[in-house]
Parts: structure tokens; sequence; C-alpha cells
DNA sequence: GAAATAATGTGTTTATTTTACACATTAAAT
DNA sequence: ATTTAATGTGTAAAATAAACACATTATTTC
């Protein structure tokens, strides 16, 4: 930010003292943070949303968010949320849009960073019985409360195309998963269907999977081998892409 | 954002009021909207900056930016800072980041949400020249003010890879290019050397050029044919990309 | 324990896309 | 008229993606 004024051109030079001012006097923004918190359960992504608590949107699901505390980094307070939310620390967590139309909020003017979680459903079942939180199917997501409709959408969107580009779908699931595991999420967030035999290929191909010598468990069929994502691997073999393509 | 509340955990449901009284105190965060314009001359890629006006980084460049209006849309805050510093409308410009950390402005706490924007440097010359911007050259940016450099190296990512998959660099043209300039362009932003067959194969492939049946004028060569993008057509036939590359 | 079931695991062929590469053409400048 | 410096074009090879079928293994059922 530069030459800072509020809402009319400046030519003279400010000083650092009305920049200050400007900054420290109440211009009425809040801001704060709403995440998206997707896993995957039963071969379905899920979305974990929560009761509004707000009357003219009762009964109406929204996103998991709050305010950015004054002394606290923006990145922060997503993982704050999550915490609180989930009990989990280390989730995967990245920021995706900022929303700041004027009267996006009922409750005044609160521009909202938006950030994508993705968590493994299993490591924190117990947390979220005693509370108005739920996991809903994204395919059955509709009629938020506030705008979090078209966040929602938004964020989904994002997940789509970066699970293409990026090794983030890892964090929905277990550790130590089949490739079946992997195709079925795959298949989920795109809502798509793969050739088993391509999809495998693929992957082994990137060669980032470890094949870590375990078999499924308490299966009721023939068990798959297990994998691990290798993440050090990727970091040091991941290549710039270039090409156009639109 | 669901439920709101101030670094502290909330177990009881708030009302509209206690939100209200949250949202409306002064709880000290301003907001900012950063601008990375990019323009493209002499076939190379320039950045629009403008001399800091803070004591502290006296002599530096920085990003043009503003608070936000409390009655303004996030979006409209990118717009306006364009229009009054280049005078242009109807200019390309996308939101791609907010950056939070309590401490990366010198006057207090201010989050910023940083927006992209291409522009056609020859349709707003004249605005320039009587203040303190100038173009630079995107490989000589450095030391910019606050936290400035993280913020442009942010956009220009984003810029070399968003051009790879949409059809925004046009945007740093003259509606009427040739091939050879679309080249210099994309040769420009990415960095690299490309095939010039191989490259008029593949945006003639696209079939989004319009062949407009004008030559180059006035230059010391065999003039070359002029292209409109179509952006109508593309708007039709763009298609969902499914494939799984990292 | 033999047979049926339901999944895993694997390879080849074809089509498509990408890359590499060279020469004739045109307009301007000399 | 010749030289120059760019535009404009096609083909062959390589790499990648897509289509496709059958043997194998562990579990379940009879």
């Amino acid at each position: 930010m530069a030459t800072v004024a509020n809402g009319k051109e400046v030519k003279s030079i400010k000083s650092l003292l009305a920049i200050q001012s400007e900054v420290q006097s109440s211009n009425r923004i809040a801001l704060s943070v709403d995440c998206v918190i997707f896993g995957f359960d039963e071969n379905k992504l899920k979305v974990l949303l929560i009761r509004s608590d707000l009357k003219k949107y009762q009964g109406k699901w929204s996103l998991l968010g709050d305010l950015v505390g004054p002394n606290e980094d923006l990145d922060a307070a997503g993982y704050r949320i999550l915490k609180q939310r989930t009990g989990l620390d280390d989730v995967y967590l990245e920021q995706v849009h900022t929303f700041g139309a004027v009267n996006r909020h009922p409750a005044g003017r609160v521009v909202t960073t938006t950030y994508c979680s993705l968590i493994n459903i299993r490591h924190h079942k117990l947390k979220i019985l005693d509370n108005e939180l739920h996991w809903h199917d994204v395919q059955s997501v509709m009629d938020l409360a506030f705008d979090h409709q078209q966040i929602f959408a938004n964020c989904y969107i994002w997940l789509q195309k970066r699970i293409q580009e990026h090794p983030l779908g890892f964090n929905l699931l277990p550790k130590k998963f089949s490739l079946r595991d992997l195709q079925n999420l795959y298949e989920a967030i795109l809502d798509t269907k793969m050739d088993r035999r391509n999809f495998r290929k693929k992957f082994f191909a990137m060669d980032f999977l470890i094949d870590i010598e375990e078999m499924e468990q308490d299966v009721p069929h023939r068990p798959g081998k297990l994998y691990k994502f290798n993440y050090d691997k990727y970091e040091k073999k991941k290549r710039k892409w270039v090409g156009i393509d639109f």
C-alpha cells in the first residue's frame, strides 16, 4: 500500500502520522476468516458445517468462521478456527479468496478471507458430537447462510482444480491408503469416473508413492497394497510446467 | 462466518446484536488493496510502481494501493485505484491473495488484498508523467517498500501460471496484434524461448484468433498478419480440463 | 473344501499431443 | 537488382493419453 487515503484521490504526500491516524480510526470494516473444511468418508466428499446462530438465518447451515484478532496473523486465525472446531493441529490449510462486498454480512461490514482445509475425518471423530457441527455431502449442500453458498462453491471449484495439479488430496486420506482409495477420492472430488488401469499407471509413473509392503486389513475381498505419499521426493522433483492450454 | 468471537472459543450462541457490537467496535484492523499493475513494452514485462512516501521507506518503490472505504466493495477499491492511477476504466483486474501478518505495515495493523491488473501501456502513456509513477522491468524490481517485494513476487508467479491456462495476456497487447507480438509476450512473461512454428500451431489449433485481414504497418521488415482474440468464442467453448499432473 | 464372488494387478495397441527441425516467401532497405 | 530480416508453412519422431481384457488372490458361500 502506498499513498493512503479514504475514497478520494490524494495528490499530496501524507506523513506516517496521518496514515496511523487513519488506520486507527474506526472505519467500521471488520475482518473475519471462514474455513471450508473438507473431509472424505464412505467414498464421498464432505464439508463441515455449523448451524447458523443468527435469527435471520435460523436453521441454515454455515461455514466455520470467526473474526480475526487485532494481534493475530490472518493465517493464524485460520489455524485457530480449525483447532477450536476439530481439535486438530497440523492440518492442511490454504487461503483461497477474500470476499468483500459491502452488504455480504447482515451484522455490518465484514470482509472475510476464506481458507480451504483438508482433513482426515477418522482422526477427529470424537470432537464434533457435542455441538451443532455436521459433515455434509458436498452434493447436497444448499441454501447456506450469508454468502456462504457462494464461498463454498468457490472453494469446491478451487479444490477440483487444485488436486489435479498439487498433491493435497492425500490429506483427506489416512497416511496409508490403497490405490483404490486414492482413485475413489479423485472420482468423488472431480465427480467423474476414471479408468482404473490408467489411473494406477499415472501415479506409478509419477513415482511419488511408497510401497510400504502392507496390505489392507478387514476388507471383504482381496486386499490391496498400501502406499504412502512421498512428500520429500515430491518437493525435490516437482517441475515447473510450461505449456499453453485454454 | 458463523459464530463470531475474538480470540477465545465460544460455546454459547451469540445474538445478532452482540455481533454487531463487536463488528462496530474498533478492532484496529484496517483493510487496504494493493495493485500489481503489469504492462508490456519493447518486448519486456513491466510493472507500475510509485515512490514510497513514508520516511522509513524513503527512496523505495512500492505498489499502488489505498485503504478500502467503509462503503466500498473490495473489488471496487481495486478498480478505483486503477482508475485514479492510470485513468483507465475497463481494465483486467483479478484478486490474487490477501496478506495479513500482524507486523507487515509500519503504520499499524493493515491487512491488504492484492489484485493483479494487466493493461496496455500505449493506452495511457500520458497520465503517468505528472507524478512519481514509473514502469519498471520486472527483472529489475528489487527492494520494494513494506512487504511489497513478496507481494510482487507472488503476483508475478501467479501471472506466469495464469497466462498458461487463461487468455488474459491479450490485455497487455493492442486489440490487434501479430503472432510475433503474442509470442514475445509469452516469452517475456515466462522468461523462456519457444519454437515459433509450434507456438503458431498451438494458437491456430485453439481457434480463438480472428484473422482481421490486416497487416502490420511501419515495421522494418516483412509485415505480419494481425489478429484479434475471440473472447466470445472462448467463453462458449472453454472446456473443463481433467487430468492429473504434478 | 470346492465353487462362486468380488475385488486387485498387470500390458498392449491406438490415438492424440508435443517436440524438433528447414526452407520458400515477402516486403523493406541498400 | 540484390541483400536483408523477418513471416509463413509441413512433416517426422517422440512422448503422452486413452481404450480395452484377462489372470490372480483372498473372502464368502454352499
